[in-house]
DNA sequence: CGTATGACGCATT
DNA sequence: TAATGCGCCATAC
């Protein structure tokens, strides 16, 4: 763990219940431009019983495709979709609709991020 | 120190 | 819509 993966993981608690971002959404909201990558190593490394007493949401990150980035029928895969399920984001396969899902933070958002 | 590998993204075909 | 290729960068070896 380091300062860019807590950064990050600030970010992802931002995201709201029902919505989704994207890994390079979130890389460049927190201040990590070009970093999508970087995102999926810090949600790798996110501590399981939370951070400093808050979940981070980590299965509300997809792709920019709008897809869930494990495998297919893996059991990361059944359990991120299942938690999405479970806060009524639609997921068709592998797939979620960005254009309805997608997380659009409004400016008092991206000023509270950038407090962290 | 070079190489390979990822929970990625974008442009091109 | 799907498949490639290339850029990206932290890690592992």
């Amino acid at each position: 763990m380091n300062s860019k993966h807590i950064k990050i993981w600030q970010t992802v608690q931002a995201i709201p219940l029902g919505k989704v971002a994207c890994y390079g959404q979130v890389a460049d909201l927190a201040g990590l431009p070009g970093r999508a990558r970087l995102v999926g190593k810090a949600l790798g490394a996110v501590p399981k019983n939370g951070w400093r007493g808050a979940k981070v949401p980590w299965y509300r990150v997809v792709n920019s495709q709008g897809k869930i980035s494990f495998a297919p029928g893996s059991e990361h895969f059944n359990r991120q979709r299942d938690l999405l399920q479970d806060e009524q984001v639609v997921v068709i396969g592998a797939r979620i609709k960005l254009p309805t899902f997608q997380w659009q933070p409004d400016l008092a958002e991206l000023l509270f991020i950038l407090e962290g």
